[in-house]
DNA sequence: TATAATCGACCGACTGGTCGGTTTAGTATC
DNA sequence: GATACTAAACCGACCAGTCGGTCGATTATA
């Protein structure tokens, strides 16, 4: 019987160390050495798993994504009013955010990265697509409807992401005037109503 | 009779040189040789106006929002409807933005940066407050003249910041979807028309 | 079935280059 | 003679990555 396979385990075991490290102290300041205690295990084991920091950084970003991807399809089947589906969308989204607070430093590193790699770019622009591929449709189901006004879905829902990123940068700015998940509730809530006076 | 002083027009030769190279490789992998290099002036010069690397990204952050704010204050004053008032603002920060997109990548270090730095977070806060300022009383103005529902003017100016700052983050994500210039203003037009249809 | 050979997983001391920052010795300008 | 530098050598902490070696489990051999 061959030895069982623990090479899943330990490189998880290492992307949640190298991960608590890089938010704990950034991703320059961190050491490899850092990651090998908090691992607890040797540095050896970490370069049979990993061959660099860079290829670390990498795995780190790949993981998150594929985590937060995973749980996005439902919003696909969602039902309700455009704006009940919208909502559900935001609801779900500030779930996630809640529950990566700890990581926002090392996100704005990510974003500062891709600038520079070409790999972390695709990266997000494929993460940013996924959504897209949610929100589109549910503002395309209400404008036949006719919820929604004749807009294009694309700037719509580019607006929708703005609104959501743009609110944490700018809870980051001020985390005593902005609070995340009240502002962009309320964003997107004056994007739905509109802030001109209808005659 | 003293020299004159040209330390104002040195720490600026210092300081543009810096911002190049920065921006050019990144905080991290710019080295000290090669901001001494672009400036055409030598170590020792860089050394006698400025004491440390640290201290050069402070400056620089500094002074990108000094220059910022500057030219700001004008939009206190402009005039038209409310609508043409934030359009104004908007035509504003993009012409800020075009300017800047050089700096982009390392805007996204120093945000990164201002998670442990109190210095950065202090420049942030005081550089988004004064947007704030600018904005809170012009729709402040257009729901006293009737223009605008009344909604909370701080909810709303986040909303608009927020669009702003999120178009540009997607526009990183995703440079061949996102147009920054266009998709702020198609973003603020929804914002300011609503995607609800009114009965 | 004892034993030798092999292998994948892992250890951790060490190295070699890098890079902020310093120092020194000298120069031009006022 | 003080200020504002230049040029270049130098220091030394730091740290990513390496490498020789270990160890326990499996497999081949006698």
């Amino acid at each position: 019987m061959p030895r069982p396979d623990v090479s899943e385990e330990r490189k998880n075991q290492i992307l949640d160390a190298a991960t608590n490290v890089f938010a704990r102290m950034g991703l320059n300041k961190a050491r490899m050495d850092d990651i090998v205690t908090e691992s607890g295990l040797s540095k050896g084991a970490l370069y049979w798993y990993f061959k660099s920091k860079d290829q670390l950084i990498t795995a780190i970003v790949s993981r998150i994504f594929e985590r937060e991807l995973a749980d996005l399809y439902p919003l696909l089947e969602t039902d309700g009013t455009t704006r009940e589906r919208l909502m559900q969308y935001i609801d779900h989204i500030i779930k996630d955010i809640v529950n990566m607070l700890e990581m926002l430093p090392i996100s704005f590193e990510f974003v500062a990265l891709a600038f520079r790699s070409d790999t972390l770019r695709t990266s997000l622009r494929k993460y940013y697509h996924k959504h897209l591929e949610i929100l589109i449709p549910i503002l395309e189901q209400g404008i036949e409807r006719g919820e929604i006004r004749k807009v294009d879905p694309t700037e719509a829902a580019i607006a929708i992401g703005s609104i959501i990123e743009g609110t944490i940068l700018l809870w980051v700015y001020d985390p005593e005037t902005v609070d995340h998940q009240l502002h962009i509730r309320k964003g997107i809530e004056l994007l739905l109503d509109g802030l001109i006076v209808k005659v």
